[in-house]
DNA sequence: AAGCGGCTTCCCATCATGTGGGAACGGGTG
DNA sequence: CACCCGTTCCCACATGATGGGAAGCCGCTT
């Protein structure tokens, strides 16, 4: 809106690649979707009121979108204390994309990589300004759960490597200090991020939490952006810095795999000029089949 | 609107269980969702006009809903091709309310179940029109699926012990038959279900498909709807006549685990009074701690 | 090459649609 | 019993969604 003089198309996205709010008409639908984003924080179930005070809504509002989500299936409600959940069309719909992601394929990759590591491996893909696990290595996976950018392995990555379509960092909301090592400076993030895109990797050392070590890297597709990132967790006496590389090693290894379980042929980066490290072929992976 | 003369509020829901079509205030959101829909039968990415062309809608207002779904995180697009995908906010959110339902505990029972019978084991609960398999027992079962309700032994049950919010029969689409076995009469279905109800299990023998027979039982809550649906799918030659008890015990003890499973205490159905059949209780599972 | 159909994307006047205050109703709690 | 908090519905208003239209862009055929 503020440069209406120019030619009646803009020619390309120049800069403003994510408007931060209100870029086109909509008002209902963004508010019924925030209203779907409500139950991820909060508890699995909420009242109308609930979702009204958390939306910062007139009751009367959210309760008519909650009614409209409803009959569409987005919502279901408890006929005993008439509360909502997530409805059957979500678990339909996430189910669908999930598979049209390829996502269950990831799944025996990365119990494979939790086993051999020791550690939890997780896979996670970006969604506005969170890192979202959607598949996991052990056996009661953090699926689901929605981990800041600034503060996580998997975050970083995702920030390093951005799709075209994702916020910038200056976009993102208050960087919010969980230790006292999170880094909460933009500048300073930015500067650690390019030591990322460098080193190949991002390590999260006690940024979200004391006494935890993450080791995370890309799954990159051709033009070179994560469409997810891969991390392997554990207490930081397992991943010592002297073991880092081997951990770095297998985390890569894996992440080839799933760039070729989960990127079409064509999204795909070429299989070549992979080496930048000295991985002897050999080592990628021993028993894919073995289940 | 048709009755203004009665009270202000009508104190129950004396009928109308299901207004079929715009009962609340809400046409852009009802269009959006149903956006989300279209990525249902057709393929996995569709352009803006192919949105249009499905939802019947000027292309103009088609692509104005995706952007706002763009911006929201439930559509991405290919930046290519400038083709619409569900977006990672759907993904997100599916995760999440697949696993507020805790579905991800049923995969080990579907699993258990499959490989005693050998057969195939599907849950699967209503979305609207449709039964959706959310969990299978099977490598790549067909999860996401959507399958009819009048021509599956899943939809059956769901249709035979309905919960408070599903509309009834008559509410359906036409019922399009599959193979010269299909119910398509209302009526006779009406009269299927009632056997259905009383037996305690659906058969689908050849309805949806030649050769293959479907065993499938409900999942109760303690209203005694049914909040899922599980099935067992086999060739007639695997489920014989003479079988079929067998298999039935299977899936009953199996629907029992998965109520203590997927179902919340106070949702859960007594244990007791459950031996409706003579099945011993010892029979119930054998090793579940196993894998 | 030029022509052409289909697609995406944006603008804008119109008015249908969603908005939100308010009120009736229910039901727990002190 | 009175109070408070919840849900649910109604309705006049104006805001925000609507869809026709046009501009610009391929990719394909003639």
């Amino acid at each position: 809106m503020p440069d209406p003089t120019s030619g009646v198309h803009r020619p390309a996205a120049v800069d403003v690649p994510s408007p931060a709010r209100a870029p086109a008409g909509a008002q209902a639908v963004r508010r019924a979707l925030d209203l779907l984003h409500c139950f991820h924080d909060n508890g699995p179930d909420l009242s109308a009121s609930d979702l009204a005070r958390r939306l910062e809504l007139p009751v009367s509002t959210a309760h008519r979108l909650a009614r409209t989500l409803l009959t569409a299936g987005f919502l279901e409600q408890d006929f005993r204390t008439s509360r909502y959940r997530l409805g059957p069309s979500v678990t339909e719909l996430g189910r669908l994309s999930y598979h049209q992601r390829g996502l269950h394929l990831a799944a025996p990759e990365l119990a494979d990589l939790a086993e051999r590591t020791g550690a939890t491996a997780d896979l996670a893909l970006r969604s506005g300004p969170y890192a979202v696990i959607v598949a996991g290595g052990s056996v009661t996976p953090k699926v689901g759960l929605r981990r800041p950018l600034h503060s996580t392995a998997l975050g970083k990555v995702l920030l390093a490597w951005p799709r075209p379509g994702d916020a910038a960092l200056d976009a993102l909301p208050p960087l919010h200090a969980f230790t006292e090592r999170t880094i909460v400076e933009r500048d300073a993030l930015r500067a650690e991020l390019a030591r990322v895109r460098e080193d190949g990797h991002a390590l999260n050392d006690g940024e979200s939490a004391h006494g935890v070590r993450t080791l995370a890297v890309p799954v990159l597709d051709r033009a070179g952006h994560a469409r997810f990132a891969l991390a392997v967790r554990a207490t930081p006496e397992l991943i010592t810095t002297a073991a880092l590389p081997w951990f770095l090693e297998r985390a890569r290894a894996c992440a080839r795999a799933l760039e070729v379980l989960l990127l079409a042929p064509g999204e795909r980066r070429e299989e070549e000029a992979d080496a930048r490290e000295g991985v002897s072929p050999a080592s990628c992976r021993t028993g894919p089949g073995s289940r």
